[in-house]
RNA sequence: GCCGAUGUAGCUCAGUUGGUUAGAGCUACUGAUUUGUAAUCAGUGGGUCGGGGGUUCGAGUCCCUCCAUCGGCUCCA
């Protein structure tokens, strides 16, 4: 065995120390600061504990709070201390998986026939404060399969055991702190003392492995920091994201509203909605009929059989509301536009000539998601899909599915979108014939074509295998809601199977049947969720080509009103959405009305602005910008409308 | 659907251990005020305390149930 070792430290000089040395003293021997600081160590590429004994030369990299690592690990420790302080405060507790999350960490566990909810987390805070403050060094110890069984079954924790009967002997390890004893296959931070902030956030139940058959289990979430003051800020940062919250701002700002008697998930679109809805809609329209779409409307209801056609039927009606029974057949609400458009490209003989052939709708779906799915405006039962179908032949796949991919990314820019996620799902070869079709070259050539259009564009993606549709390869746009949810705002997918269910053909140059390929695409997924996305993307200050009001007329008083009126003629001629904000109330409060309201523009006419035919401009979140002509201020505003839409 | 929590006026919230006609601010309406860049003053209205059932001499307060919402889980064509 060596006695010394060489450490290679980030900045490529090395050092030599005693074997055994763990990187936590080598952190003490390089500075004293540092090693206070150190959670865990990269060794050697691997991230493992910072106490962990070096034989061997080694690459060393030490890891803090700064990393994503440290933070990772400090996290999972916190799991662990929250776990220790559940086993004082309830003898007999059962625990299932306790890992880090994005923002924190959450223990599952079982309490038996106790039940914990968010009153008692104060009681678990507390103690866990109290385990902390102790500053117990957390332990590693490599253990035997049947030692490790032997421990947890005599403990009486079945979940534990579960998961020990699933890992192979050799790479199962146990970490102590204190008197808690967890399975664990780390790594974590050297003590308890480092965590000096605690906060329990909320519990909720979480089903054992994530399967909806199996029992269900308390999880708690909880977050903690090194310092107190990053608790606070971030408890803060979680405040301004609640401010920004779509189903706050949208009452707030008029856009949208529920009703008991309407029913859930069922959004009324109040006035300003309707005109964020208008945009969007002249939005998607002008784009689409630039890139050579043709625009359809197809009924909200449809027969039992063309379900049965599209296949939809059996593996989705739990998805979609009971059918009504009608002249002794089943009609059923549409949960999606494709079937309707196939009848639509199946109502007349299809030449190669006719392709590829763009079928888009603004169309309305209605699924029946889960009561306990439906949140705000981003998850819904009755929803607007900017959806449209491309019937086109192999050969002009490639085209069709990269200009797709360019619309996104050129709404992405208009919305100045920047956090997002392409996810590319692939098709696992192996379960072609069950879960895929069994059409092995088209699999092959479509899900080339796309992984290369992804990588032509230059944009981030994730692939997911075994993901795909049953009918062919997706990419769905992930985004994330302000309180962290994530979800799948647009989605581009390949579709090789409903045009052999529904029997599509076009005629080819040889006079010979051919099936199309369609693309399924929604750049701007659903009205709801997309405007339920943007509110909080904008905070509720919408840019001016979008936004409801775009311009607030504020008369001084009473004989500036008809200057006033002449003002909203001419913006109104300019096709401004103005609003004329009487001279009731001082000309400060109506500021601050049209400020909360987020309105772009507000012209302040008095005195002075009628004597000289000016404007006083006010912009929203900047403040007095000073007097305009008429024409100075249209020409900004049709400027500044412009910038954005090209 | 499952686990946990919440539900008082249009909105944001008070309502002590169950005890006489349930409060405030904003909003709305009416009147006065005619105002110069984020809240003028006064008055008036507005609630079967989510619905239903129960316990009690008495329920916004306690119990049951249903509904809705919120935080998650599962799901998401």
């Amino acid at each position: 065995m060596k006695e010394q070792i060489q450490v290679t430290l980030p900045d490529g000089s090395q050092r030599s120390f005693p074997a055994g040395i763990t990187p936590l003293e080598i952190a003490a021997a390089l500075s004293a600061s540092l090693a206070k600081k150190v959670l865990v160590a990269r060794i050697d590429g691997v991230v493992r504990d910072a106490f962990t004994p070096l034989y061997n030369d080694v690459t060393l990299h030490l890891l803090t709070w700064d990393d994503p690592e440290g933070k990772a690990a400090f996290w999972h420790s916190s799991a662990h201390l929250m776990a220790e302080a559940l086993e004082a405060l309830y003898p007999g507790i059962k625990f299932g998986y306790g890992p880090p999350i994005d923002h924190g960490f959450y223990y599952d566990v079982d309490p038996g026939d106790r039940r914990i909810s968010e009153a008692d987390l104060e009681a678990i805070e507390k103690k866990m404060a109290e385990l902390a403050a102790q500053d117990n060094r957390y332990i590693r110890r490599d253990i035997a399969k049947a030692e490790a069984l032997d421990f947890f079954e005599k403990k009486g924790d079945p979940y534990k055991v579960e998961t020990i009967r699933e890992l192979n002997d050799g790479e199962i390890s146990f970490y102590q702190q204190g008197n808690f004893i967890d399975l664990c296959r780390g790594p974590h931070i050297p003590s308890t003392g480092l965590i000096k902030a605690i906060k329990l956030t909320n519990i909720a139940g979480a089903y054992w492995k994530g399967d909806e058959k199996n029992k269900q289990l308390t999880r708690i979430y909880g977050i903690t920091f090194p310092k107190q003051k990053e608790l606070d800020e971030y408890l803060q940062m979680l405040e301004l994201a609640r401010q920004r919250d779509h189903r706050k701002l949208g009452r707030e700002l008029g856009i949208f509203t529920f009703d008991d008697d309407v029913g859930p998930g069922l959004p009324l679109w109040l006035p300003n909605g309707g005109v964020l809805i208008e945009q969007l809609e002249l939005l998607a329209k002008q784009t689409e009929e630039q890139a050579g779409y043709v625009r359809v409307r197809t009924p909200h209801i449809a027969k039992e059989s063309m379900y049965l056609t599209s296949g939809h039927l059996p593996y989705y009606q739990d998805s979609m509301f009971p059918p009504m029974e009608l002249e002794g057949g089943r009609y059923y609400l549409k949960a999606m536009n494709c079937p309707h458009h196939h009848k639509i490209y199946a109502a007349e003989p299809r030449s190669y000539r006719d392709l590829p052939l763009r079928i888009a709708e603004y169309g309305t779906v209605y699924r029946y998601e889960q009561s306990g799915e439906l949140f705000g405006l981003m998850r819904v039962r009755c929803m607007n899909m900017n959806d449209a179908h491309i019937y086109c032949t192999e050969e002009q796949f490639a085209d069709e599915f990269r200009a797709v991919n360019d619309m996104y990314l050129r709404y992405f820019k208009i919305f100045g979108i920047e956090k997002y996620v392409m996810r590319f799902s692939t098709h696992d070869p192996a379960k072609r014939g069950q879960k895929y079709l069994d059409l092995p070259e088209l699999w092959a050539k479509t899900e080339g074509m796309v992984r290369r259009v992804l990588q032509d564009s230059n944009i981030p993606y994730v692939e997911v295998p075994d993901e795909a549709a049953f009918y062919g390869p997706k990419v769905d746009v992930q985004i994330w809601s302000v309180i962290g949810r994530e979800f799948t705002l647009a989605t581009n997918q390949v579709d090789f199977g409903q045009p052999l269910r529904f029997g599509l053909t076009y005629t080819n140059r040889n006079n010979e049947p051919q099936t199309p390929i369609v693309i399924h695409r929604a750049p701007l997924g659903t009205h709801e969720r997309f405007i339920g996305f943007l509110i909080e993307h904008y905070a509720g200050s919408f840019p001016l080509w979008l936004a409801p009001v775009q311009v607030a007329v504020l008369p001084i008083a009473d004989r500036h009103l008809d200057y006033a009126n002449n003002l909203m003629g001419r913006l109104r001629q300019e096709r401004l959405r103005a609003r004329l904000m009487g001279s009731d109330e001082k000309i400060g409060k109506r500021i601050r009305t049209a400020e909360t309201a987020k309105i772009p523009y507000m012209l302040v006419v008095g005195d002075k602005e009628t004597s000289e035919g000016t404007v006083s401009v006010r912009r929203h979140g900047q403040g007095d910008l000073g007097p305009f002509s008429i024409e100075q201020l249209t020409r900004r505003l049709r400027e500044e409308i412009a910038e954005v839409l090209g």
